[in-house]
RNA sequence: GCGCCCGUAGCUCAACCGGAUAGAGCACUGGCCUUCUAAGCCAGCGGUUGCAGGUUCGAUUCCUGCCGGGCGCGCCA
């Protein structure tokens, strides 16, 4: 419905007499995107133009009399009732009832593909999110980047990109040794020895059942004394030392006793394990991956020593303390950046830019990457990385999503993986329902804080405004089984020749939201803004509701019946694909 | 100290890359079920958009400075 504004009006540039404007206004006087809109208030029409404003300065015109000039040079069209320049020189557009009602044959027509856009023109996007380390179970922060990253892929893909969606593995590193550690000293628990576990260790319970498989796989052939991995260690935190000191002491007293096979041993049972928790909570969510990208195998199919050889090869690096450094600096990053240390071993930045680097090779034009709020530093570093390698910069967009704050009422829960404490997203999950949780986690911007409170979830659950959309669904759903009750069948072909009959003021309003669903999805999936389309969803099932009440629509007049039924039918389709992109269900009643 | 994000109704949030009289939900007040699901509808109440300047036809939106909150600033990952 906007483009044909907007055709009407680049007719209109187009057919200005000459002179009109002068010739250095020419080049920008062509017609951009913001300059239709939809009015606010109903007295100012359907659309409103406001090209004569931008214009005027550069025409040296008063923004009026240009208004009028493009007036009086608009074509004329049927669905155009009226058009009329007010205030400072908007040109505001009154649509003829009937050019809403079209949009019905063509949701019915389009179906599931109704909304969808060219605007992404086929190209390649990766979509990486949640990415949390395999050190533990997911919480309800990693349900916000799920929910959020899930749906902006659903939302670019319905806007025309072709996207993959990906999981990078923090499978390297010292987590993953912290991790086997841990794991190790829960089997040793198991067995009977008996010391206090390190402060810094992973202590939460989901290592319980991990340790108790490492003993399935490994018997009592890891089984060494407490006495013979404790004597001889720097102090703990408890005891007056420094946390990290002692559990990197742990981990080098591991290796020596288990050999680096036993070591391996412990690391990978437990990561299996957590990672297969991990994918199979995600799965549940309705969040499925293209591909689990592996950190370690970035070392072992030599990607890091290519991406360190290629900034090598361009001089962006130099060494200094015995490091090897890449001139971040030159790139407009803060600081430089090591990317092997003193003793040899490459930094997680280095795997993160030849990952980046990576991505590129296998043809993305956009790596979108959904990170916490805590990772704002990052983005220079890594735009810095791609263009000493010879990639555009901004080919990386990175969306940051705020911190999810749980709340019990009115306290807050205060959550750490390392201690165990925290609520995971399989508990949420349970307590609130996958709809609730996925609907909830978008509706709000993400780049504001997300108070989630547990209490008001559960226990109200039904004030949640996801059933308010659903119930919309389900009602249409429930009127066909009443007209079926009633021994009648929809005509859909009559009604879509009856749509003329359409002219209370509700079915106008709702025939109008239907038009902006396509607008919607392009405008949300550019802003990258999924709480665009929930904001959309409650309108729409806001018009829906107040229709409902208003008028019946199995009515004795069978044209009409059939008109009401073919509006509501399209409505139930917007529904339905808007739900889908939100990963919601739409269920047939509720 | 430096950098990024945020500050809008009592609460939680919107506001279409600068548009016209800043909108929803919750809460509160009052109405609507012998007719398609009341998990619904209608009406009312509620604002100096943190503060002070600037840019222009027009600012919640852009710029500067303050105030308040969050998060970063490792040869950790």
């Amino acid at each position: 419905m906007k483009t044909l504004v907007e055709s009407l009006v680049a007719q209109a540039l187009a057919a200005l007499p000459a002179g009109t404007l002068p010739e250095d206004a020419q080049a920008s006087a062509r017609l951009a995107p913001a300059d239709i809109e939809r009015t606010r208030d109903a007295r100012n029409g359907d659309f409103a133009c406001t090209i004569a404003l931008r214009l005027a300065k550069a025409a040296k015109k008063n923004p009026r009399q240009l208004a009028e000039a493009l007036l009086a040079a608009l074509p004329a069209h049927a669905d155009v009732l009226k058009v009329e320049i007010a205030g400072p020189g908007f040109i505001n557009f009154h649509l003829a009832p009937a050019a809403w009602q079209g949009v019905v044959r063509e949701v019915l027509a389009q179906g599931e593909a109704y909304g969808r856009s060219q605007q992404g023109g086929g190209k390649r996007a990766i979509v990486e999110f949640v990415s949390a380390n395999p050190t533990g179970p997911l919480h309800v922060g990693h349900g916000r980047h799920a929910a959020f990253g899930a749906t902006l892929a659903n939302l670019l893909t319905a806007a025309g990109w072709q996207v993959h969606r990906e999981y990078y593995i923090n499978d390297a590193g010292r987590q993953m040794e912290i991790l086997a550690a841990s794991t190790w000293l829960r089997y040793l628990q198991q067995r009977g020895e008996q010391f206090s576990f390190p402060s810094n260790g992973y202590r939460g319970d989901y290592l319980l059942p991990i340790a108790e498989q490492l003993g399935k796989r490994a018997g009592d052939t890891l089984h060494r004394a407490a006495a013979a991995i404790f004597t001889g260690l720097p102090p703990d935190e408890a005891d007056g030392g420094d946390k990290d000191d002692y559990i990197d002491a742990v981990i080098v007293r591991a290796r020596e006793l288990l050999g680096e096979d036993g070591f391996r041993m412990a690391l990978d049972v437990a990561l299996e394990d957590i990672l297969g928790d991990i994918r199979q909570d995600l799965e549940e969510f309705g969040v499925v991956y293209d591909r689990w990208y592996s950190e370690r195998s970035l070392t072992t199919n030599g990607a890091i020593d290519r991406a360190l050889t290629l900034l090598q090869s361009q001089g962006r690096v130099f060494e200094k303390d015995g490091a090897l450094w890449f001139r971040a600096t030159e790139f407009g990053d803060e600081k430089d950046r090591v990317v092997v240390r003193e003793n040899g071993v490459k930094t997680y930045f280095a795997s993160d830019i030849a990952y980046h680097l990576e991505k590129r090779e296998r043809g993305f034009d956009l790596l979108l990457d959904i990170l916490g709020a805590d990772h704002h530093g990052y983005i220079a570093r890594v735009r810095a990385g791609l263009e000493a390698m010879g990639q555009p910069g901004d080919s990386l967009e990175v969306r940051l999503v705020q911190f999810v704050t749980l709340f019990r009422g009115e306290e807050k829960v205060q959550m750490s993986t390392r201690s165990g404490e925290f609520i995971t997203l399989r508990q949420l999950r349970a307590e609130v329902g996958n709809d609730a949780c996925r609907f909830y986690y978008v509706m709000r911007s993400n780049d504001q804080h997300l108070d989630f409170d547990l209490e008001l979830a559960t226990k109200r659950s039904n004030d949640n405004p996801v059933y308010y959309i659903q119930y919309a669904h389900a009602r249409v759903s429930s009127v066909l089984r009443q007209l079926a009750e009633r021994g009648l069948t929809h005509d859909s072909a009559s009604g879509q020749a009856a749509l003329g009959r359409l002219t209370e003021p509700q079915e106008q309003a709702m025939a109008a939201t239907l038009t902006r669903y396509p607008e919607l999805i392009d405008s949300a999936a550019t802003q990258r803004a999924p709480h665009l389309l929930v904001h959309y969803l409650r309108e729409l099932a806001n018009d829906f509701h107040s229709y409902y009440n208003a008028h019946a629509f199995i009515v004795d007049d069978a044209e009409l019946r059939d008109a009401r039924l073919a509006l509501v039918l399209a409505t139930r389709q917007v529904l339905r694909n808007g739900l889908g992109i939100l990963g919601v269900t739409a269920p047939e009643s509720m």
